[in-house]
DNA sequence: TAGATTGTTAATCGATTAACAATC
DNA sequence: TAGATTGTTAATCGATTAACAATC
């Protein structure tokens, strides 16, 4: 089954929703109340839905604990993946620290650093090792998934180290486009461009 | 002139690797090579160009100085735009620092935080201040953009008092989905969404 | 029942790409 | 000139939305 990415995103936004739904102790939601919360149409919600095959039912709509449990198995693995941190200055900080512990199946095990005065501790819990260990620490820890958060001109030989050292995802902080072989996916994570997005659309609501 | 997001989107990219092709001493460039700085087909790159308007010629391509100065004039304003960071905490001080200095016509001028050992002194030499003087703030300093980087249930309050305050563009980084009036331009930007849709992608290259 | 909802196809909309004339 | 490039239209592809039958 191969679902479109837009899909896959909205996936995630509903799940996410609907864990707080859950948590609000309601047990069944209608595709228009998902669409509410996400701000989009219920036709939508209902045809994404639809094509992870799921059935709600016509009085009650969706029951939100089996959704969830779906959306589940779309995106996460059974065991969980294990996830390292590239680069730990202020940005890597950030992420680890605002990611530890958020999706239980997306776990931050490792961060890499080049500088000596990070390496050979614990940040957050997490152990922070020197980017030379890299190819036996993802073995050891079972990482699959990498983040890029150094600076720009160290992107793609990190990118690089990353791939022959056996990783399978990588989202990339930087905003340098990078160029990987196609059996590692690659998610471009650019926050300069969002952010000069907002200063386009901004300019034309200013006039 | 109306343009397409996603055009938008590659102005951007393309500017920032123009600017870096500009500084490595090359004046002229050629569709296709801009194209794959960014990935992408050389098609793409000159139809964007086409919708800005701009010509090169056929011998030498585009006059890469021209070019970005013109990207320049679609998405900055003459004077610039003043942008706060809502939020000083792992996340928020990432942002500020490492947005700090990079665009000139977006300058970060100003922080909010609601604890107040934080308010009232600099941090990497931006003025921190207590929230309950965001209207004032907002106005002395001509503040037009707002980042929110506080913690998801403060989300939706901290936006309605940027708007209330008078902003005209948010980017939002908590993962809370916003409700805006039309007349406030918001960009949503979900970190765990991007890691999820890898976490997808990887489960996929994994089996 | 009447009204509300789901599930799904067909139509529409928007973005990308193919094709190619014009030009240096 | 031959070859390479730009600029642009038309075709294609993909995603969203409209429409509606089925059902409780």
């Amino acid at each position: 089954m191969i679902l479109p990415d837009k899909t896959i995103e909205r996936l995630s936004q509903y799940r996410r929703n609907l864990l707080i739904t859950l948590a609000g102790g309601k047990e069944f939601i209608f595709s228009h109340e998902i669409a509410r919360l996400l701000h989009i149409t219920s036709v939508q919600v209902r045809r994404d839905i639809m094509l992870i095959g799921y059935n709600g039912t016509l009085r009650r709509g969706y029951d939100v604990k089996e959704l969830i449990e779906l959306i589940g198995n779309i995106i996460d693995t059974e065991q969980g993946q294990n996830v390292c941190i590239m680069g730990l200055g202020n940005l890597g900080k950030a992420i680890l620290k605002y990611l530890y512990g958020k999706r239980p199946k997306l776990r931050i095990v490792a961060a890499f650093d080049i500088n000596t005065e990070k390496t050979g501790k614990l940040y957050s819990g997490i152990p922070v090792y020197h980017i030379d260990e890299l190819g036996d620490k993802i073995k050891e820890h079972s990482i699959t998934i990498g983040l890029i958060t150094v600076p720009v001109d160290k992107a793609v030989e990190t990118a690089d180290h990353l791939v022959k050292s056996g990783i399978s995802g990588i989202l990339n902080f930087s905003s340098k486009p990078l160029n990987l072989p196609a059996h590692v996916y690659l998610e471009e994570y650019d926050m300069i461009t969002s952010l000069e997005k907002v200063a386009y659309h901004t300019k034309r609501n200013l006039y």
